[in-house]
DNA sequence: TTTTGTGAACTAGTTCACAGCT
DNA sequence: AGCTGTGAACTAGTTCACAAAA
């Protein structure tokens, strides 16, 4: 089993069990590879792929049974282990993210918020989550087995910020802040860069006026 | 000129851009497609083809041009037009949006937040950013000149609010909502989907922890 | 000599098309 | 009959390798 799969399959796979708990959740009993690509714009055969990956998932002439399936993209996507987050950064972002309720539905929990502005220590956000000093991170990190680690510091600290993280024995990092952040070989670091998605769609507009005038 | 560049490629050149403005900062003159590939652990000939699609921007034996390049990629990605966004939602995620320092960098200016809740209206994010009732989009949308709309509202108002951003004649949404959106041809969405991001963070440690016990 | 710009080769990702199961 | 699982074909994206320019 030491097939690589790709991120771009593990994207869909969280498209495809979001849906899936909405047509539980309407008591749909089965759905087909065809009506999952529909409702996502896909391709039937690379849904099917994309599945087949990990084992006979489906039933030939039915399609797949909506609450199996559920299940096992759960225990795939590693959802059936109540995975704690850590926020790093207790600015506005920071702050948001941890009361995201996106976050909390599917067994992720925020345990914690670590900021290293001395006023904001001891504070929590609106929801409760509880602002801890930096200097804490390794021991809450270890004590509460904090799995995830979402930074939304400055571009400026950043990279001190994701040493820290590392140091702390977080093997899997969720990054908002922009530039480039070097982590080793055995952390996962995925970033969200905000600026570089709003580029793209300024780049779509400025395009898109250019041909207007061809 | 119809030659379609992947959005991997824009996404690129919003990093270039980056690094350029920093290497300007710091009074360096040209930069090799060597030197940023290393910056970004990519390839170097990525990277001249990248830039290729937009005219011979480089000088051979030299390199790039600092000044010459940074002023090229704020011309393609559309930087030098001071374009206006406006957020709708204005919860936690919107305000925090709002007061992004990083949007306003690089020449995007946040004009307005908008809302549905009465009791929003009116007031303003920290940094002074107004709160609108959104049935005031349109009007505004007009009068300013919104390019781009960012969307951070809950997954089950996120389609009607899509289609009222669209009515207002804007052409360009960065989504934050969770759940497949549909826009029509000639919009352009990009979504940022904070619960897939993460659940691809524990695909890797489920991964990684059943591995162990091979 | 250095480094770009680019055809050719390669690799990854998607779609087609159909055998095989229910 | 219907739908999955999958080899084969195709398309997109990246890297190699080198001619051409400064």
């Amino acid at each position: 089993m030491a097939v690589q799969i790709s991120e771009l399959t593990i994207s869909r796979l969280s498209l495809y069990l979001r849906l899936l708990n909405e047509l539980e959740g309407k008591g749909v009993k089965t759905v087909s590879s065809k009506e999952l690509a529909q409702a996502f714009g896909l391709n039937a055969a690379l849904i099917r792929k994309d599945l087949a990956h990990f084992g006979d998932l489906g039933v030939r002439g039915l399609g797949y049974v909506v609450k199996t399936l559920q299940r096992e993209l759960r225990s795939i996507l590693g959802l059936d282990r109540n995975l704690k987050v850590a926020i790093i950064g207790a600015g506005n972002l920071g702050l948001a993210l941890a009361d995201y309720p996106g976050f909390r539905k599917e067994g992720f929990e925020i345990v914690a918020l670590f900021d290293n502005f001395p006023s904001k220590v001891g504070k929590e956000s609106r929801r409760g989550v509880s602002i801890y000093d930096i200097q804490e991170l390794k021991n809450i990190a270890h004590c509460d087995g904090i799995g995830i680690a979402a930074i939304a510091v400055p571009e400026k600290s950043a990279q001190n910020v994701v040493n820290t993280v590392v140091e702390a024995g977080i093997r899997a990092i969720l990054n908002f802040s922009p530039g480039t952040l070097r982590v080793p070989e055995h952390v996962k670091l995925k970033s969200v860069d905000l600026t570089v998605s709003l580029e793209g769609l300024s780049f779509y507009l400025a395009r898109e006026s250019r041909n207007e005038g061809v």
